[in-house]
DNA sequence: TTGCTCCTCACGTCACGTGAGGTGGC
DNA sequence: TTGCTCCTCACGTCACGTGAGGTGGC
């Protein structure tokens, strides 16, 4: 055990996209001014839950929303196209999932082929080409969707063993 | 034959990515201003050819790219976002290729596997996916890239036998 | 000479972010 | 009363588009 005392971390199970923020914590979640968030909400671009007296509260899908919006607004871009880049990548991760299914299809089928050999490397093929096309989103520094990151996550962990 | 005088259209053959018009036409079949089209370049949103004189010559390519690049400012998007949307949509269009290959590769193989029904259901399921992912970039009257109109153009083809 | 090209500079407009100002409930 | 919430309005800044102004070659 280590002799320096650390401040004791404990934390709530939260579904991801309940209402549990207001908008003061929101904004400074997000490093934003509150204002932003209510033009953000007028504009269409977030919808945070509202309490019973009409208090907006944020969840944490929002809280990450709202940081995926400031990366791309911090290089350069305007609302409409944050809104459209959403949506693309909206479509490339139902892609990405339908592409995921018929992989774990061809491993099940994998057995029966008589080309299963070519089959395979099809598909290892399409991993490959996926995960390059996900991975430079994220820039060094910058906040990634936890989605993003199946490839790096055993890495991460495995230097904090080694390392810790 | 038509008793009406039609004007006679010819068309030369043209490769799609070969420098053929100077920036007045260019900017005119794009309907934008010559200047606008310089600041795209200099931001590097277009790389037009160049003749031995140092005169911009902009391929077809070119200017199929400026009437995107139109479409979404119309749409309120700025040059930054533009550039991200170029991106995404290729990455979307690489997948599409590899999905289709994977597509082919299965109808190949189908007649040899014991599970063909399902496979070809779940293929059949991943066009449909799709054809409803691409179609609505396209707003009513807007120009669409021709290779988002496989699904399309036989239709159009079809209805212009049957009604003219 | 005319009409194009090249370039740089400057201005008008608009989107965006933020601050001010006034309200109301714990 | 303090500090939050809600809202609207207004201003400063910056990106973008375009026009002006001056150059040079067919």
């Amino acid at each position: 055990m280590a002799t320096r005392r650390t401040r004791t971390t404990t934390r709530v199970e939260v579904a991801s996209d309940r209402g549990v923020f207001m908008i003061s914590v929101a904004a400074e979640l997000a490093d934003m001014h509150p204002q932003t968030l209510r033009m953000y909400e007028q504009r269409g671009l977030i919808q945070p839950k509202r309490s019973p007296k009409g208090t907006r509260l944020y969840s944490h899908e929002d809280v990450e929303k709202l940081r995926r919006i400031q990366e791309m607004t911090e290089l350069g871009m305007n609302l409409a196209g944050v809104e459209r880049v959403f949506e693309l990548e909206g479509q490339l991760e139902r892609m990405r999932r339908r592409v995921a299914q018929l992989e774990r299809r061809a491993t099940e089928l994998g057995g029966e082929l008589p080309r299963r050999e070519a089959e395979i490397k099809q598909l290892e093929a399409i991993r490959r080409e996926l995960r390059a096309e996900i991975v430079p989103y994220a820039k060094a520094g910058e906040l990634v969707p936890a989605r993003d990151l199946q490839g790096f996550r055993i890495a991460v962990e495995r230097a904090r063993r080694d390392g810790g």
